[in-house]
DNA sequence: TTAGGGTTAG
């Protein structure tokens, strides 16, 4: 390519290179834009061709020149400083040059600098600039900017083009107005593929993954035929719920249709698994996916394991994925700290943490922090993981002081869990799950005033407790129980069952835990108030609908208290059913009387 | 020479 481009111009003397004279620029730009066009492979020619026309003074400012080196470099995901420099050179840019700037920062990392680019740009937008500004709206979720955006749309009248109706409803989406999302998607008058999938993904992006499966019926009874993007909201929706068996249905029909073959889908589906807590599964589909792997199917497993409760089996695939020369990301150092925190692996924590920053130069993100604070905690070592918060080198948020509350209930250190709840009454003062932790924390240690303490100034400032919930999947719907739930129609089938799992505990030696009940009420309102926390009105009810053996599998939106936890470890030995149960931050495998956590959670 | 949608943590 170089000798090509040599050959048109030869410098006077190879010592004295000289500027290339005026009437052969036209020339020279045509045939090096006619190489660039070429060029959208590869780096390395690019940067040739730009040291070419340093070299013979083709000057970078001229127009034709320097949008195609523009476009080259975006297209080739430059990093966008170069753009920037040609760009800042050149006088008059068309809108093209413009667009393509804009595209550039919107498929970067940084794409904020997209939008301070349109608002000083200087012609008149056209059709292809709102998807690329939309894009970075997106990225940036801004939804300010992009209702102003909005606006721009309708005053230039593109508002009624397909592509630019997506891309709004995308931007919506993603801001997390899926509302306004589903009123663009509800006036379009023709609706895509892209169209459904942007707006079902939205909800499922938005916590409504019930809303994201009505959808989902409605575009399948509409005739629209699902792709890959669809699967990928439907199982990601599916998760959330875990709702495994509408789950394997879509794993069905993308064998059917092709779609197993498709990595985002495969990945999605893997994660559905491990967020099922079938493990299993979520290796057979792993196994299946061979080659075709990539990071974030390997932090996907290496995450579910260590959130099921299998510290060692996730350090094991983090080795493995080393070996195969993957590089790992940040995500999969959330994966991997989280596995030796819950694992009280705490040496081993330091050791990948250090790795971490060193070999593959990721910088900690504050969930990194909030892992090490954890495996210091839950270890016992609660004065260490203060020392730790104290040497941060970020401002520890509610999280980091929520751990360490957590760290000091479990391992009853008043003084600094009062410490950590300062902190945390400054930051998030209305949140519910801190006032429980810390009544837990004075009820441990008997300290009743305390707790009446903390429930007063609950009371006071209007703080409302987070209603505990669980859902269970039963044939192909999703059931959901509240605290003392007796709305469900079978709810005296339910209740006379919760009957026999007292007795049947009783027998077994189960003594109910009192200790975490937010109030010294009296023992015998407290074990009823333990009885009817949503998980064993759940389990009740899988117990009266299904067939002996079948495993049970509960999401919790809250942390399972010690109460349920030993019931449920019990309930899985004396009525021999395996039960899993995902709580807000991990799972709980029971089986025979025991639980995968060890009891350390 | 330019346009829209996807998965992993929290």
């Amino acid at each position: 390519m170089e000798d090509v481009l040599e050959s048109l111009h030869q410098p006077s003397s190879p010592q004295n290179p000289t500027t290339c004279p005026d009437n052969r620029i036209p020339y020279l730009v045509r045939k090096c834009i006619a190489l660039l066009q070429n060029c959208a492979s590869s780096k390395f020619k690019l940067k040739q061709i730009h040291a070419f026309s340093i070299r013979h003074g083709i000057p970078l400012t001229n127009l034709d020149m320097g949008k195609h080196l523009i476009y080259a470099a975006v297209s080739l995901s430059v990093p966008m400083n170069y753009a920037h420099n040609i760009f800042t050179n050149i006088q008059s840019p068309n809108v093209f040059t413009w667009n393509t700037m804009i595209r550039g920062y919107a498929e970067s990392e940084n794409p904020k600098p997209a939008i301070e680019l349109y608002n000083h740009m200087e012609l008149k937008p056209d059709t292809h600039t709102f998807p690329f500004l939309l894009k970075a709206v997106s990225k940036v979720v801004n939804v300010r900017a992009g209702e102003k955006i909005h606006s721009h749309v309708t005053k230039n009248g593109f508002e009624s083009l397909l592509f630019v109706q997506n891309s709004l409803l995308h931007m919506y989406a993603a801001c997390g107005r899926y509302e306004s999302a589903y009123n663009i998607f509800e006036f379009m008058p023709e609706k895509d593929i892209v169209a459904w999938n942007s707006v079902i993904n939205g909800f499922a992006l938005n916590g409504k993954p019930n809303e994201a499966l009505t959808l989902y019926k409605k575009m399948v009874s509409e005739g629209v035929e699902p792709d890959g993007f669809t699967m990928v909201s439907l199982l990601s929706a599916c998760a959330e719920l875990a709702a495994l068996a509408l789950g394997r249905r879509a794993y069905v029909y993308m064998v059917k249709v092709g779609l197993n073959t498709n990595l985002h889908s495969s990945n999605a589906l893997l994660d559905l698994y491990a967020k099922c807590g079938t493990i299993s599964e979520a290796h057979k589909i792993f196994d299946e996916m061979g080659t075709r792997r990539n990071a974030v199917s390997w932090t996907s497993l290496i995450v579910g394991l260590a959130v099921n409760g299998f510290g060692k089996e996730a350090l094991d695939h983090f080795k493995e994925m080393e070996r195969e020369e993957l590089v790992p990301s940040e995500i999969t150092f959330v994966g991997v700290l989280y596995a030796c925190s819950h694992c009280g692996m705490v040496n081993e924590g330091f050791h990948y943490f250090r790795r971490m920053k060193e070999e593959y130069e990721i910088v900690p993100i504050m969930e990194h922090h909030g892992c090490m604070v954890d495996l210091l905690g839950r270890a016992g070592l609660v004065k260490e993981a203060y020392e730790y918060i104290q040497d941060m080198p970020l401002q520890p948020n509610a999280v980091i002081w929520r751990t360490l509350l957590g760290a000091c209930t479990i391992h009853g250190h008043l003084g600094l869990g009062a410490f950590a709840r300062a902190q945390l009454l400054h930051l998030e003062p209305k949140e519910s799950g801190d006032y429980v932790l810390l009544s837990n924390l004075y009820a441990s240690e008997q300290r009743w005033s305390d707790v009446h303490e903390v429930r007063r100034r609950m009371l006071n400032e209007g703080v409302r407790k987070t209603p505990g919930h669980s859902l269970v999947e039963l044939g192909n719907q999703v059931h959901e129980f509240v605290m003392g739930d007796k709305t469900h129609p079978q709810s005296k089938a339910i209740y006379e069952m919760l009957v026999e799992i007292a007795k049947k505990l009783r027998l077994a030696g189960y003594v109910p835990q009192t200790a975490n009940v937010l109030a010294d009420i009296e023992e015998e309102e407290k074990e009823s108030a333990l009885f009817y926390h949503s998980e064993k009105i759940a389990i009740a009810f899988m117990l009266v609908n299904t067939l002996p053996g079948t495993p049970i599998r509960i999401i919790k939106n809250l942390r399972v208290c010690a109460d349920c936890h030993l019931a449920i470890k019990l309930i899985s030995k004396v009525f021999e059913r395996e039960i899993v149960v995902r709580d807000c931050s991990r799972f709980h495998h029971f089986r025979d009387g025991y639980c995968s956590c060890k009891d350390y959670w």
